[in-house]
DNA sequence: AAGCAAAGTTAGCCTTGGCTAAACCCTGAA
DNA sequence: TTCAGGGTTTAGCCAAGGCTAACTTTGCTT
């Protein structure tokens, strides 16, 4: 039994707690973006239903993304991107769409690979994911 | 642009948050299984060093393992699992051990595949575990 | 145009998981 | 045997990300 070098492994786990920290404003982003495109408006409760969680727990999130200059400060508005944001939430959802697309071909169900793709999504290094990508086609 | 069904959604975010709960247990034990494997201790200053944190930190963290039942409370002594946590670090021992495999296989450079299978293992549902394993040989 | 219900915000609390600084144990060398 | 230094723990701080409860704003309906 050998054990890595303490300095590498030390920085595998900085990596995963750096990449823990984006993970919220990822998610954020691409559902506004995705309700905006679907419907025209985000609404705040509409992520609250679609995260699991209260509209309190998003407001305050919120805050944060606005002060990071992803989502425009417009209280009692309909939710919106600001360039940063819709930058970000373009990527996360290519990324998001290759993940998913990379589980379907390795013969998981759709379901599972809907499921795994939203943890998986934000703890791939960019060999991985062209990896991936060259694996689904 | 069509979105998913709101519940469904929720719940897939629900299953990300519960993930990260334990990911920092099963980081925990695999690591203090690990080290007494391979130096029959595993002190404090080992995993702060390996973890790239303080050791007031790890106290912190271990504070909890014990109030969970994974490490035995024995103050300024070696670190030690219990029955459960050892059963937990094996667990999580071997599903690592497929991530890697699953990635390197893929094509990916083992130092990318041991870097991304610390945050991918955490959030592998069994069906898509299962189609690792089956791809990686 | 008024009033009410739904949406949004604010205040205050909790846990996790980081940190620094300081106190505390333990052990090996003098 | 003692005591200095290294390992460990404790105390106290902070931010993220949850919650409930209470309050404010919006906008629909009558």
């Amino acid at each position: 039994m050998t054990l890595p070098d303490p300095g590498e492994q030390a920085r595998r786990f900085i990596k995963v707690r750096e990449a823990h920290r984006s993970e919220v404003q990822q998610d954020y982003v691409e559902l506004i973006a995705d309700l905006v495109a679907a419907r025209g408006v985000a609404r705040v409760v509409d992520l609250a239903e679609r995260f699991g969680v209260t509209t309190a727990t998003v407001a305050n999130t919120l805050a944060r993304l606005k002060r990071d200059g992803l989502v425009e400060d417009r209280p009692y508005r309909s939710l919106c991107l600001t360039a940063a944001g819709t930058a970000m939430a373009e990527a996360s959802r290519a990324r998001h769409d290759i993940v998913v697309a990379f589980l379907l071909r390795l013969g998981v169900s759709r379901a599972v690979a809907e499921l795994d793709a939203e943890g998986l999504e934000h703890h791939l290094s960019a060999e991985t994911l062209a990896a991936m990508e060259g694996f689904a086609g």
